[in-house]
DNA sequence: ATGAAAGCGCTAACAA
DNA sequence: TTGTTAGCGCTTTCAT
């Protein structure tokens, strides 16, 4: 195959029709799969099509009114990971399903929603995937307005109008507290998330649950806020291991924070996990690459990416369908971060 | 602003147009910022488009001949933090162009090449960016031959008719080499990338020719194969720790490569950097989170994607700019995984 | 400075 | 089963 494009003009669906002896309508039904054409027909016109080399135009086709197969996925970044596991399972997905994927970053609108409903409303895609944590409700209503196909990934849906994605959090996080319980541990240190975020707020949940199921006292000073990025995570360790009696073992509510907790329980000497437990929450692919490697709760995040996708589709294929929301399993995995506490 | 959609039909320019009692050419002028608009008029459609929510519509606007401001971009995949920095440097720049991105995986069109064309002809892209390393020469040729606009990142282009951006391969192997030798180090262990790669030969090259310049002889069995996943990391470095008078330096040709290194040689029960130290190449993120942190040479990943889409940008607009590659300069970045050879 | 008309490549009724 | 005829929303001559 090869592409006409400076030699003469672009092989349009005309150019098949003439060279197959067809008018472009029956080239426009072989294209689409469409019923209604003599199967003789349907080999002369893809031959045609072959020969010259033609694609089709999707611009012309989603204007005409079909379908553009494209559709949006706006993100905060590529900085993280965590968003970059989503991404994968949503191109995964995606090519299964023949589309094609339109990247929007966040941080390229500002901070102004109107812009993000610029993306949609430009015709290119028919739906759009939503990796966005901090979603004003604003945007999320006039989202809502439009009709438009969307669907969130890890974020709930102050509205409740649309298809979601989540993954337990609540019961991650209680999974890892009782871990560290059932290790031994009782001054367990904690690392918040965003707070503003149900998923940080499900996780802090779900650690204070665990505590209080095994009548371990709720200290505050073991309780610290981060911000799911890495710094934080190293702020927040440096300043549970300046308290006098410091935790046994550090619970991050995310991978990135745990890895920037491990920085700083090494950077004053101590050991990990002989002095120190540090256990995660995402597994990311980094957590299989620190040392020692950690343990953490794995987020099914890529297969977040590929239900959303097909939630998407099922709303693009039929507008009717009524709003889903699919909450994904997580699950402990254990690695070497963690151990029973020392004997004082 | 907010986007009718299911309430009546979209905004078109017609409705601006009537709305602020103009043609719907002047409305188009308006919005492709031409000459000859008195200014009143201008603010009249503007104020007319502001308050119905006018968004212009892509497709349509590049079907008659406008731009459509959206670039394409094709990677292996997401799996990869190389990949992953040159996406955001390619993100990065699109945004300050106000183009959008439209993302095309490798692995979803199989090996056939054929399809890829078909990605860059379907008319949604003005030009694309490969980041593919590698294509097909039939590919290459294939895109050469259809006038459409690309450029390639970290490749070079056999044919030598594209713009393209790269890095010093070579004098940061040579760099890395250097180091070690300077560090005292005198068998150094060396796992290659995949030799097809003129980025891989190319940090072979300079390694050798540090070698060389230092009077070191080169010893066969210190050279392993590698494949620039982490595995292959892995293996090399337990072939070269197996060897009867193991390396006391390991230099990987990417960092990937370079964790699965310290892997192996923590598994011998080997200490980074007292028993070997390890270097890498790429200066990926994760680089900094490895224990002891990576000392690596740095590539200016995001940067060489920034480039590439001011190159691509450039032949879009003019495509009679005479192609050029830009190389970008590479760096040590010292860090914890380096230290002089232990006293026999 | 602005409007009218044609057409970009395609799909979708409606005819035949 | 196949062809004809309108547009989809926009840009772009060419008039005015």
């Amino acid at each position: 195959m090869s592409i006409q494009r400076n030699s003469g003009h672009p092989i349009t669906i005309y150019d098949v029709a003439h060279e197959a002896g067809v008018s472009d309508a029956t080239v426009s039904r072989v294209f689409n799969n469409k019923p209604g054409v003599r199967e003789a027909t349907r080999t002369k016109v893809l031959n045609a099509a072959q020969k010259l080399g033609y694609v089709v135009n999707m611009q012309a086709r989603s204007l005409a009114g079909g379908k553009s197969n494209v559709v949006g996925l706006l993100i905060p970044g590529l900085d993280n990971g965590y968003v970059i596991e989503i991404v994968r399972g949503v191109d995964q997905e995606l090519a299964r399903s023949g589309c094609e994927l339109m990247v929007y970053t966040t941080h390229r609108a500002g901070n102004d929603s109107a812009n993000y409903l610029r993306y949609v409303a430009n015709g290119l895609t028919e739906g759009i995937l939503l990796v966005v944590p901090l979603l004003s409700s604003e945007f999320l209503q006039n989202l809502e307005n439009s009709g438009y196909p969307y669907v969130l990934i890890d974020a709930v849906n102050t509205l409740g109008h649309s298809s979601s994605v989540n993954a337990t959090n609540w019961q991650g996080a209680y999974k890892a507290a009782e871990y560290l319980i059932g290790l031994g541990h009782r001054r367990i240190g904690f690392i918040t998330g965003i707070m503003q975020l149900s998923s940080a707020i499900d996780r802090y949940d779900g650690f204070i649950a665990a505590l209080k199921d095994h009548q371990i006292p709720i200290d505050d000073a073991l309780i610290v806020r981060g911000d799911f990025q890495q710094q934080s995570g190293y702020d927040a360790t440096r300043q549970l291991l300046a308290l006098s009696s410091p935790p046994t073992a550090i619970f991050a509510s995310n991978d990135m924070m745990a890895v920037g907790a491990m920085d700083a329980v090494r950077e004053v000497g101590l050991d990990i996990p002989a002095d120190v437990s540090i256990i995660g929450f995402d597994n990311i692919p980094q957590a299989m690459n620190t040392y020692p490697k950690l343990t953490t709760i794995h987020q099914p995040l890529e297969e977040m990416g590929r239900v959303g996708v097909k939630l998407l589709l099922e709303q693009i294929e039929n507008p009717d369908t009524p709003p889903k929301t699919i909450t994904l399993a997580t699950q402990l995995v254990i690695r070497d971060s963690c151990q029973p506490p020392k004997r004082e």
